[in-house]
DNA sequence: GGCATTTGACCGAT
DNA sequence: ATCGGTCAAATGCC
């Protein structure tokens, strides 16, 4: 997963591992570029003038987006291939935080005094979470789930903290679906990349208990609990909690559902190709 | 007081 | 040694 590009020790001017796997990434982001264009053209044949603006307009976004990640990818790429030294020492400088605690604020006092823990599974456990799918998005809060806040990271050579949020029934129901969240870009509206592990075994719960209706599955369906994950916003520094609900509403504003949510994203990836059931339930 | 969030510590993988 | 992911005490908010 990691790229270890500033750890100073790689500096065989090999081809490594992570080379490939770029490799791979620009070419797939080359072949989105390329399927954003076609989808541009498919979609400037919309009749309805309002309509095909909007559409044009989020076209264009996810064509910046990919062009400047490709450009970001390609700009690494030079930099090893070419003096890997220079490039380690270049790459460090997004790293502002240490990588324990990302050193997004210190607490008085009370956490210096925190007694260190004993615990016992900690950190990755076996085999990796079995993505369901990775979404680019403006609106990472609005899928109209309940999710809960677990953890907050800063990743090497990421501009933006990835925040780790959960189920927020996966202490009730056991349910196991995870979802991170890490800012790609600040220019213009600010875009997520978005990456749902596990089924949401809590949605099919419900709808094992249609008699459920009033109590804990308005919970789940409460749209004001389950769309604004104002953790979100902390990933766009400086916002106060008034602006952020108003970020929140315009990002509302855009009124869609879970499937356009879904669709006015970038086309979704399934590892394996098999039908991706993230489908909005009934409680959606 | 209860719940959600924050954040440093910790763990396993590399 | 370093990284990403997770835990859980402390804290904040309603």
């Amino acid at each position: 997963m990691s790229t270890r590009l500033n750890s100073g020790k790689k500096s065989q001017p090999q081809r490594s591992s992570d080379d490939d796997r770029r490799d791979a990434a620009i070419q797939e982001l080359r072949r989105g570029t390329h399927l954003a264009d076609l989808l541009r053209k498919q979609v400037e044949l919309i009749p309805e003038p309002g309509r095909r603006d909007a559409a044009v307009a989020n076209v264009g976004e996810i064509s910046m987006a990919m062009a400047s990640s490709l450009n970001i990818l390609q700009s690494e790429m030079e930099h090893y291939s070419s003096s890997p030294e220079v490039g380690a020492v270049a790459m460090a400088a997004p790293a502002a935080y240490s990588s324990d605690g990302g050193g997004t604020g210190e607490r008085n006092g009370a956490v210096a005094g925190r007694a260190r823990r004993v615990r016992h599974r900690r950190g990755r456990h076996g085999a990796e979470l079995p993505i369901i799918k990775e979404i680019l998005t403006e609106a990472p809060e609005n899928d109209r789930f309940h999710w809960r806040k677990y953890g907050e990271k800063t990743i090497l050579n990421a501009q933006y903290p990835r925040l780790y949020y959960k189920c927020g029934y996966s202490d009730d129901h056991k349910c196991p679906a995870k979802k991170y969240v890490q800012q790609q870009s600040n220019s213009g509206p600010p875009l997520f990349m978005v990456t749902l592990t596990n089924e949401h075994t809590c949605e099919t719960l419900f709808r094992d208990e249609p008699s459920s209706s009033s109590s804990s599955a308005s919970q789940v369906l409460d749209f004001a609990k389950a769309s604004l994950s104002p953790p979100v916003m902390a990933a766009v520094p400086g916002l106060k909690k008034e602006e952020e609900d108003d970020r929140s509403t315009s990002l509302s504003m855009h009124g869609y559902s879970y499937d356009e949510y879904l669709s006015s994203s970038l086309p979704t990836m399934s590892p394996d190709g098999d039908q991706v059931n993230f489908s909005p339930g009934p409680g959606w």
